[in-house]
DNA sequence: GTCTATACGGGGATAGAC
DNA sequence: GTCTATCCCCGTATAGAC
């Protein structure tokens, strides 16, 4: 466990002191501390601070966009696949408590600039996806045709990743205690998301689908 | 304009520094030269780089406070008033661009602990104020009875909160260039949100409600 | 209340031995 | 590849004149 190489040891002490302090706050000579190395090896391994940062957001994104795009593959209907992509997307975040945490912190700190790449990248692959994913349903009659998919793509994101990225405000909403979100109140704040996202989005059942004996007329 | 007390002068300067580059990176004497005074002032004012932070973040919540709850008065219909505050929500956001990021990083770089006061007094109002919103249409049988109001709330807020404050991001996936949400695009996505809220809160029309499902009410 | 000068500490980065 | 020692800049904060 503690026979990892000297680098990734150093990237995830790095991690872990981006992620709670933040880059400006973190110091080399912490970090080298944290990981049981020399800090002036730091310098050996990533020339200086700000790359040994964008090295520690390259390797967690390029994870994140791996992860969410074999998540999101797989058939079914829009509806089943699309409670999929939110358990999938409760699961990522909840995975490891840095992530929300550098994400938020690198969106706000240098407007993602670390990380266009990958944003790049979750753009083509995931969020396409999932807009797609809300077009088929449209298409099929499943799903509300006056929404814009991407609109509604961003909207089913937002619940899951606002509640884990303003978690220190939802809590007090929430009238909840502990500084990461609890397992439990992960899952059924997910389970909410992916009800109230679908709820948004299918048809309303007596408005248009004519298959399902549309109730018993008056007359006769 | 210029004619303000040095003390505001020193507030204004700080709060946009703040916001743009944080804490840590903010330095005095940078905010003395913005506010065009002499950096030792600061310490007149204020004591300390911490204190000055501090009241900066105290009279941002104040305001968003403030605002947010007179515009969540008023009578109507839970669905109106629902459109309502989503409106409102939009404006504060828009309202000054230092306000999600100034949020958004006290929330990562300090878990919200200058702002506790302010958001709990949020969550005893508006937060609040929005729960019983969603309880109260689910009571006149308007909005559906199986949705937790709290997780509701949250989800409801989660989307233009997330829209404003992971804008960098967001805007890759929308294909938009500008730093800033554009005014036109704000209005947009705020009036998607409303319909996607009210989409999922509202019990679908055939179900139980025999009288007037007042879905497409778009006039004005 | 406003300014100048400066003490003080800490953090990033490098040189060079082993 | 790893370690020690050190340089140098820069940011916070204070003292004290005006």
């Amino acid at each position: 466990m503690r026979d990892a190489p000297t680098r990734d040891q150093i990237l995830d002490a790095a991690e872990g002191l981006f992620a709670a302090q933040g880059f400006a706050r973190t110091t080399i000579k912490q970090i080298g501390r944290e990981a049981g190395v020399n800090s002036a090896l730091l310098y050996y391994y990533f020339g200086d601070k700000e790359r040994l940062y964008h090295e520690v957001l390259q390797r967690l994104m390029a994870g994140l966009v791996e992860r969410t795009m074999s998540q999101l593959q797989g058939e079914g209907d829009p509806v089943t696949r699309l409670r999929r992509f939110v358990a999938a997307q409760a699961e990522v975040l909840a995975s490891r408590p840095t992530f929300p945490k550098l994400i938020m912190r690198e969106l706000v700190d240098h407007d993602a600039s670390h990380a266009v790449t990958q944003v790049r990248q979750l753009s083509a692959t995931s969020f396409r996806r999932l807009c797609e994913l809300v077009q088929e349903g449209q298409r099929a009659k499943v799903f509300r045709p006056d929404l814009d998919p991407r609109f509604a793509a961003v909207s089913i994101v937002a619940q899951l990743a606002h509640f884990f990225m303003a978690w220190p405000a939802v809590r007090v909403l929430l009238d909840a205690r502990p500084a990461l979100p609890p397992a439990e109140t992960v899952r059924d704040f997910a389970r909410h998301a992916a009800e109230f996202a679908l709820a948004a989005l299918l048809v309303p059942a007596g408005a248009t689908a004519r298959k399902t004996a549309p109730r018993t007329r008056s007359s006769r």
